[in-house]
DNA sequence: TTACGTCCACTTTTT
DNA sequence: GTGGACGTAA
């Protein structure tokens, strides 16, 4: 191996004890040590193929894929490496009697979202008094989610996090049970069932769960800090016949909102008794003038995080604060800061814009798109997500699975004069056939009169191993329906485009449907593979930069109601939670750091007056920590001394 | 029952 | 700028 380790690395890659947990600072080389540990294994005579590594987003599993294959070659491609979701599924499909496991439609956060609001409609009933009352759809999911992946009972759960009463608990658990059927009728599997139906079988049969242990040695897990139970449960089981290598830092937990536990962190080693500890604390990645403003946001804190990052790199330029008046101004400044770097002869792939939200990250990616910078975002709206991709995309759900209701109605609704009492009338008989051969013979008696509709589910139906056929079809029968529903059409067309070249790859629909809902991928991911010679900058939600690093780091939109983000206000532990993503985006960058702000956007303004001090992030800068300079680059800058610091 | 107008709030993070 | 909820005409 030619890779280079210092000595906690190499004590990390060589250890001989059962279980180890190495608590690695950021910066410090923890996918390096992931993948050397990985290559030790294989020297020393562990077949590839019984090597898992997990990984918490499917951005940092195909970071480990590639480096994998490109430091240790062939052996590497054989490393079994994903995210839990993709892991589990897996291992069910290849082992479907173990699990009972026959296929599902695997739903989004749209499907989830549009069943939940469904049945919420069902259960409340007309009365508009106490629907007021009940949360909307989208905080139910979250309410249920959370207690699955925490693994507790939602009962509990809500009565011990939140203050409804006892009339209104049993209503919410009705909801939820009442979407739990309606799941199983539909054929569909969420997120958090994919989990849990494998936690759940691991966890009773002793038998399936040695069967599936000792199909592995050594299960390496990659940012243990944002595990959550229902994950817990599943490595538990594994470690009774594996060895577990765990890596975290709980400076930067930012998922406890979907149940993460760094309990998982810190019992560690009473939960598993045969472990061991190993701490990386040299920062390989960043600049110490970048450390220290990373250091000083986490000292911040009234948590002990006990966390001083020093650099191996004592050189280098302050971060630079930058402030502007509005968001445009921002955006207009980093594409041009970019621009003139990329002039002087730097990559594109060098530059990362860092943004707390999706929404955030609109100004700058408009900037990027007007100024013609080669981009991918990464993070928010998926490809698939896509209102009008979705259209298409219905009619093959249909085809795959002829009990998915909400593919059913959304084909159905495309069409004129039909609506959703007439669809939903149809899908009920559609969804009670015992096959989708006789849904689709069904509908033909259903719309005798509209041979238009009925024909597309019988011809997709002939394709489902020709993915690339029944895309053809499909966009051939929908666009004249879809044309007229949206605006600029043509540059949606592109997007149908793009699907049917990456269904072409799959060798049926439903292993192409699976794929991009479970590794959902942005337009411009999509496309970014185009021109591989020029590469791209990245923009990128904080949450999926994890794992990730730049020489250029962009921190953007840096002010009061992103950091922390207003929602997390009213909570103390969420408010910790922004201080850690904070945190985390800042020590993205190796050599240069700017973090800019602006005020245009009302709530700005009026949460940095309204937060006076306790919940700003920035508030109380040390001079020294960052150059606050007016920007080098022309935008119209004016500091307003009077608001800040 | 569908289509279309108007008014409303509302904009977290990911699998 | 967008999507959902609601009311009304055809």
């Amino acid at each position: 191996m030619s890779m280079d380790f210092n000595p906690q690395q190499r004590a990390a890659i060589e250890h001989q004890a059962r279980h180890l947990l190495v608590l690695a600072g950021a910066g410090t080389g923890k996918t390096r040590t992931i993948i050397g540990r990985a290559a030790h294994l294989i020297e020393s005579g562990t077949p590839a193929e019984r090597i898992v590594i997990v990984t918490f987003t499917r951005r940092a599993a195909h970071e480990i894929r590639s480096r994998l294959s490109s430091t240790i070659g062939a052996g590497g491609a054989r490393v079994v490496a994903g995210t839990f979701h993709y892991l589990c599924l897996r291992i069910m499909r290849a082992r479907r009697r173990w699990f009972g496991y026959q296929d599902m439609t695997i739903m989004d956060r749209d499907d989830q979202l549009q069943l939940m609001k469904l049945v919420r409609g069902e259960c409340v009933g007309g009365k508009s008094s106490t629907k007021a009352t009940v949360p909307a759809a989208a905080q139910l999911l979250d309410y249920y989610s959370y207690a699955r992946n925490t693994n507790q009972p939602a009962s509990e759960y809500l009565r011990k996090f939140t203050d409804f009463e006892q009339s209104s608990v049993e209503l919410l658990l009705d909801i939820f049970n009442a979407y739990k059927t309606r799941k199983q009728t539909n054929g569909y599997l969420d997120y958090d069932d994919i989990l849990h139906r494998f936690a759940k079988v691991l966890h009773d049969d002793a038998h399936v769960r040695e069967r599936v242990a000792t199909q592995y040695d050594h299960v390496l897990v990659d940012e243990m800090q944002d595990t959550n139970p229902l994950q817990w449960l599943i490595l538990e089981s594994l470690a009774e016949h594996c060895n577990l290598f765990c890596v975290g830092d709980d400076a930067q937990s930012i998922y406890a909102f979907r149940g993460a536990d760094f309990q998982n962190v810190h019992s560690f080693s009473d939960r598993l008794p045969q472990s061991e500890v190993v701490k990386l604390e040299q920062n390989y990645r960043s600049t110490q003038p970048i450390l220290e403003l990373a250091n000083w946001v986490l000292a911040q804190s009234p948590l002990n995080y006990d966390k001083t990052l020093h650099s191996e790199r004592a050189e280098g330029t302050r971060p630079q604060l930058v402030d502007f008046d509005t968001e445009l101004d921002e955006a207009q400044w980093i594409v041009a800061a970019i621009q003139a770097r990329k002039n002087e002869g730097n990559s594109w792939s060098d530059h990362m814009i860092l943004c707390r939200t999706a929404y955030s990250a609109r100004p700058v990616e408009a900037r990027l798109i007007e100024q013609k910078v080669p981009y991918r975002f990464v993070g928010g709206i998926g490809l698939l997500q896509m209102a009008h991709v979705k259209d298409l995309l219905a009619v093959l759900r249909c085809a795959v699975n002829h009990r998915d209701e909400l593919a059913w109605m959304r084909y159905l609704t495309l069409w004129p004069r039909i609506g959703e009492v007439t669809a939903a009338r149809a899908v009920e008989r559609l969804a009670r056939e015992a096959s989708a051969a006789e849904a689709a013979e069904t509908l033909k008696e259903v719309f005798a009169q509209r041979k238009e509709v009925t024909e597309l589910p019988a011809t997709v139906l002939q394709h489902l191993t020709q993915p690339k056929l029944a895309l053809k079809a499909a966009m051939k029968a929908l666009e004249p329906v879809v044309k007229t529903k949206y605006e600029r059409w043509e540059s949606r067309r592109n997007d149908w485009q793009l699907i049917s070249k990456l269904a072409a790859n799959h060798a049926s629909l439903q292993a192409f449907l699976e794929t991009y809902t479970l590794d959902p991928m942005s337009a411009t991911e999509a496309t970014a593979g185009d021109n591989p010679q020029e590469g791209v900058v990245t923009l990128i939600t904080v949450h999926s930069a994890k794992g990730t690093e730049a020489k250029v780091c962009f921190a953007a939109a840096v002010q009061p109601g992103n950091y922390p983000h207003s929602r997390s206000l009213a909570d103390p532990d969420a408010i910790e939670e922004e201080r850690r993503v904070l945190y985390v985006a800042l020590t993205r960058a190796c050599d240069e750091l700017f973090v800019t702000r602006s005020l245009s956007r009302g709530y700005a303004r009026a949460s940095w007056n309204a937060s006076t001090g306790t919940h700003y992030f920035l508030e109380g800068l040390p001079a020294g920590v960052v150059d606050w300079d007016a920007p080098g680059f022309g935008a119209a800058v004016h500091v307003d001394d009077d608001v800040i610091g």
